[in-house]
DNA sequence: TTTTGTTGTTTGTTATAACAAACATGGTCG
DNA sequence: CGACCATGTTTGTTATAACAAACAACAAAA
């Protein structure tokens, strides 16, 4: 017989959760929607007690905002915010990047590696959804050889809020922009064990890409999709 | 007549969630202590549906560990996690006071310089609860100069993980340690507009007390609060 | 004495119903 | 035509009950 596997159910607002951050994530939800408990209940085909667990558990992670009586809204993002989040995500991520060439495993490295391989083969095919899933986790292998979870966990929470704009970044903004890659420099750093060359280029990277960012803002200084094509009407 | 006033109901999950944060700040919980939803709910008078979401904001928030099946537990602070925390500290609030010295306010400064003043006296009188009171609004004043909002609800979310542990501290600790107080440093640094400086003392605040509370972890590593007098038996 | 099985209790999970505030709708009166 | 009010709908909030998994206590068997 083979070897049995443990028994596990996942409560039902765990799972509620964990579609919601990976749709937030993907910005499957445009900003300014609002979330209301009974339809979340019937496309998950629950009743509202779970995802009214979820959706608390959001909103204070920070990741979705409380609008009026007390609903849950995806969040707009303002470019002021932008820029407050990209100080906290330098503090943060910088110091992540430094503890962690202080203290270089082979196993991570070797994943680094891979991870940065597959990137580039994804740029030149630009896939990019694919490429945002491996850029996260570059950068979140690195954050996890700091060994100071706590840290990690802060990374995400951030990078949470920033959801719903991570996915408005296009192709061309990776393949241009990047002419001298922070990502392979970082790498190299933290392999040389240099940690001031570390958090510099994360940091390079994170300002970088939020300059971008800060470039979609329109008058009012809402951050918007930029149109893939042509402009619409 | 006089002018009434706007009349507003508070969701009792608001309040519940309140009053659990404030007794977890004011270290009222001993770490370990399982909190179980229908206990909680008799003490405050409600259902449990209220109690339950406060109890999930709070886990969301780090605040409290959720222990096997899913019991809400009031977190044992470990030597290691107290060190992460530290790390993470420095990074952000080192980060707020010196974005703060880089714009004074001056209705900010002379609240500092009372809460300063008040301080000290405190500090004289061996007024420890009413110090850390004061002590916190003294950190978040100038926190909140930074102008940086995400920044400041990361920082709180990092104190109130310190939570059962702040009130560690002795008063016998706060009148020696603090011969050159970072706290006066800190502020006039900020007059000063030395970003670097105010960096440094905020720096050397969090790290001297975490030193000192690092002290008080027994063999596992577990921090314990020190007995007030005699050692027990 | 140790182990195993049973039973009762505790406790988180989920569904459901009742409630109140806010919003939208439409009709009436000026 | 426009302002105002009544009404129905939507939606978050709260209480309650039923459920299942985990734990504790105790009894029975090896």
């Amino acid at each position: 017989m083979t070897s049995l596997k443990r028994i596990e159910r996942e409560p039902l607002w765990d799972l509620a959760h964990a579609q919601l951050r990976d749709a937030l994530l993907a910005g499957r939800f445009a900003p300014g929607t609002v979330l209301t408990l009974r339809s979340l209940a019937e496309t998950f085909g629950t009743s509202i007690t779970p995802v009214r667990d979820a959706v608390t558990r959001l909103v204070a992670q920070g990741v979705l905002q409380q609008g009026p009586r007390n609903a849950a809204i995806v969040p707009h993002l303002t470019r002021n915010e932008l820029n407050d989040l990209t100080v906290v995500r330098c503090a943060l991520e910088g110091r992540a990047a430094r503890e962690a060439a202080k203290k270089p495993q082979a196993a991570s490295l070797e994943r680094l590696q891979a991870l940065l391989a597959k990137m580039q083969s994804l740029i030149a095919a630009r896939s990019l959804e694919s490429y945002l899933e491996h850029h996260r986790k570059f950068h979140f292998e690195i954050y996890a050889m700091s060994g100071v979870p706590i840290l990690v966990e802060t990374i995400e929470n951030m990078w949470l809020r920033c959801g719903p704009v991570l996915s408005f970044v296009i192709p061309e903004y990776v393949v241009l922009l990047k002419g001298w890659d922070h990502h392979t420099a970082a790498l190299k750093a933290i392999i040389a064990g240099d940690g001031e060359a570390a958090e510099r280029e994360i940091v390079a990277d994170i300002t970088e890409a939020a300059q971008y960012l800060s470039g979609l803002a329109d008058a009012g200084g809402q951050l918007r999709r930029p149109m893939p094509e042509a402009a619409a009407s």
